[in-house]
DNA sequence: AGCACGCCGACT
DNA sequence: GTCGGCGTGCTC
């Protein structure tokens, strides 16, 4: 074979052809990197096959190879393959995003030694009888009974000689997670996956990739480890957002967990207390198995707080100080969940004004979750504590600024944070509302669950929303927030005037991350059915769109 | 993604 | 008459 396909980390979806020179013919395989010239530059490239003959003339010659084994097996190349359709890359792009950065650039190179042909790759047998993979979602309501079902599940995989993938999705969740991974494997049976020198990085994932270790836990790029006969791979907390890579390849690890699986072999168990849409979904189509754990959850109650005289933006109702000096007068705790663009400083002046005695103070990374505080107000941080801190009370101050976030999963948010609130109160959760007698936000109360679920795939089907159809937003940066908005604005003109059939256009909003390093962001909002059609759209006017001097603007899909 | 080629407007 | 804007197209 004279011939090699070779793929770059560009956005290219087809293949270069390079001539093997006589010298590098068997060193030369399927999943081996090599440099070589393309595009007047001495490149890496992964060698994606193998052929006698090109259609090209003119070829050059691969310069060097760099690795004496394959870095890649056929399944992880066919899951590079459904991946970067999946997200709309191309190989070379998934390809080099699987590799740790120490091998995107010539990094390590063929050992001189000169060997028989191309040494494969160690094959490790799964020794244990193969079980038929599966796909779950572990539903922990309560949060404390998912290892008893995980840890069997993890041990029965390692001791069929297969690996197990645990995603997590950032560091606080390591303290509660490496812990119990302990008796599974000692200390040297298992590795953290992470970014820190290139040089340990690669260590560690060499480790992986040699069968040194069996079991490896990570972050959202963790789902590419390279895990000989993977087995299991577990998504802790499916519904958390940081599993949302947030930059191009806009992927999710949930789905690439669910793609790699399919490629593998391998089975998927989702955990999570407050499943995401998109997985229940997978539920109700039947593709994933649900075991729902019967744990009851202490009663949420409405406060209705729309006959109360309360000063403007106020968060501490009579009602609330009520309840409040009750769980005091016992002897109890309570936390108060305040989103952060509240703030947290106001509530503590509030009870101070109205509540002197009480021994109040926020949540800080540094103070901890202050056990010796009464009444603690905190914001979505304090949930890393969920499953270890419990207080005997918890009420959310303004549950509906989270319901009427303009964001397509607002109801899911909402739903989310009353189960993380139950999960940390004993006595029961307390939701400050104007609008008490809203069936949607009774379905977020519900003990049944499903109430919510049906309600809001009916909502998101009817709208068009993930996962029934695609929402991408338009970003446009800018260190002067008028010209944001104003930009924003035009984009938002363009796209309107385009009329494009298959996908609508919502008008400009302040994005999530509304300032960010000083600069300014201002969103448009993409939606349809046809996911090609609003990506290809969107990629489209971004491209063209002229931005004022000091705005940029950026796709984010699905965000 | 880079990067060169290439064609229009502002300057010594 | 040249410098430099970024639109278009290519990379084996």
């Amino acid at each position: 074979m004279k011939i090699a396909h070779v793929v770059f980390p560009v956005p290219v979806d087809s293949h270069f052809d390079y001539l093997v020179p006589d010298q590098l013919i068997g060193y030369v395989s399927v999943g081996v990197r090599v440099e070589a010239v393309f595009a007047r530059k001495k490149t890496v490239g992964v060698v994606i096959g193998l052929a006698p003959h090109s259609e090209y003339q003119n070829l050059i010659t691969i310069i060097n190879v760099l690795d004496e084994a394959p870095l890649f097996t056929a399944p992880m190349l066919a899951f590079a393959r459904g991946f970067a359709r999946q997200n709309s890359c191309s190989l070379g792009e998934a390809l080099f995003l699987f590799l740790p950065a120490y091998l995107r650039k010539a990094g390590m190179r063929r050992k001189k030694t000169p060997g028989a042909g191309s040494p494969a790759a160690p094959v490790v047998l799964p020794q244990g009888k193969a079980g038929m993979p599966t796909l779950k979602l572990i539903f922990d309501p309560a949060f404390n009974q998912r290892w008893e079902i995980l840890l069997p599940l993890m041990k029965a995989e390692l001791d069929a000689g297969r690996g197990v993938l645990v995603l997590v999705p950032e560091s606080s969740y390591l303290e509660e997670v490496l812990p119990r991974l302990g008796p599974l494997v000692g200390p040297e049976g298992r590795v953290l996956l992470r970014q820190d020198t290139e040089k340990e990085e690669h260590a560690r994932w060499s480790k992986v990739r040699r069968g040194d270790v069996k079991l490896v836990v990570g972050f959202l790029s963790a789902v590419f480890a390279p895990v000989q006969s993977l087995g299991l791979i577990v998504v802790i907390d499916e519904e958390n957002r940081h599993y949302k890579n947030d930059q191009t390849p806009f992927y999710h690890a949930r789905e690439a967990a669910f793609l790699r699986a399919e490629k593998e072999g391998a089975s998927v168990v989702c955990v999570s207390s407050a499943p995401s849409v998109e997985c229940w979904c997978e539920v109700v189509a039947g593709r994933v198995a649900l075991e729902k754990i019967n744990e009851t959850l202490p009663p949420v109650r409405f406060l209705d707080i729309s006959n109360f005289k309360m000063k403007k933006g106020s968060l501490l109702s009579p009602g609330l100080r009520l309840h409040l000096e009750k769980v005091l007068k016992g002897g109890g705790k309570a936390l108060l969940y305040v989103p952060a663009a509240k703030g947290v400083g106001y509530v503590l002046e509030e009870i101070a004004k109205y509540m002197p005695s009480a021994r109040a103070a926020g949540y800080e990374r540094s103070s901890g979750p202050r056990p010796s505080v009464d009444i603690l107000v905190a914001t979505q941080a304090i949930f890393r504590f969920r499953g270890r801190v419990v207080y005997d009370f918890a009420a959310a101050l303004d549950i509906d600024y989270e319901f009427h976030k303009a964001d397509h999963r607002a109801a899911h948010l909402a739903y989310a944070l009353v189960q993380y609130l139950r999960q940390m109160a004993k006595t029961g959760v307390l939701l400050q509302t104007r609008e008490s007698r809203s069936p949607q936000l009774h379905a977020i109360a519900d003990d049944g669950h499903e109430k919510f679920y049906v309600q809001e795939l009916a909502a998101r089907e009817e709208m068009g929303f993930p996962p029934f159809g695609t929402l991408v937003a338009l970003v446009v940066r800018s260190g002067d927030p008028e010209l944001a908005c104003a930009e924003a604005k035009r984009l938002y003109d363009i796209l309107a005037a385009a009329e494009i059939p298959e996908v609508s256009t919502m008008e400009p909003q302040q994005d999530r991350s509304a300032i960010l390093r000083g600069k300014f962001r201002w969103c448009v909002m993409l939606q349809g059915r046809d996911r090609a059609a609003v990506v290809k759209t969107a990629r489209d006017t971004a491209l063209r769109f002229r931005g004022k001097k000091d705005t940029i603007v950026t796709v984010n899909i699905d965000p």
